[in-house]
DNA sequence: TACATGTATTCGGATAGGCGAATACACGAA
DNA sequence: TTCGTGTATTCGCCTATCCGAATACATGTA
């Protein structure tokens, strides 16, 4: 395929990032990321309203985060690249960084 | 130091996350990854006006993504923790395999 | 102090995103 | 087809964020 054009990656990446900037979306991409689910169990564990889950989970496939594939009348959602998460683990090294350097300062 | 709560670190990452996740910050990241910066020559090379310049890095700075140093009447910005080109690397893979699998699939 | 340059903030309006509640839709079983 | 389970969408409201324009603040110099 034609490579994007910067302007064209510098649109996805603010897609993608911010559709992993919600602190909903983080704790169900955790939980994906541990094994997959279908919607309602993820309602259920994560203690949140199904229709919430739901549109969470429309936010993630719109940023081609997740997959779907059907079972019956579930759907069970699940990572689609497991560098999300090496993505996830990075920015928190670099967080605790700040956070040390912080608590130095302070 | 102590190591942050769960919570905590989950709070950080959409903090984190969503200071990145505006096209217009990811240009002035990539401007600072490539060298430091003041306010103004940003505004210039990025043709955007210098109080929109301004607040998008009082945005990272509050996200601690960005260091400040005064010289003179000038404030030179740079990135804080170059693991932020490392994320915005590893995203991009991210991205472009997914379109990959779009133009695949279409 | 007065002025010039560089940076930060405030204000008002527009836009986008999130939520709860209700409801529509999809699929399988009887 | 009818019902039950599971999933997705819509509606109205509220909050957060972005921007342009104007202006305030900070620093160095004469």
């Amino acid at each position: 395929m034609e490579s994007p054009s910067l302007e064209e990656l510098h649109l996805l990446h603010s897609t993608v990032c911010q559709a992993v900037s919600d602190p909903k979306r983080i704790y169900i991409m955790y939980a994906l990321a541990e094994r997959p689910r279908n919607v309602s169990t993820l309602a259920e564990e994560l203690k949140m309203p199904q229709p919430t889950v739901s549109r969470h989970l429309r936010v993630l496939r719109q940023a081609a985060l997740v997959d779907t594939e059907r079972d019956g009348t579930s759907v069970i959602y699940s990572l689609l690249d497991d560098r999300i998460i090496e993505i996830v683990n990075t920015m928190r090294a670099v967080m605790v960084s700040a956070l040390e350097r912080q608590s130095n300062i302070v």
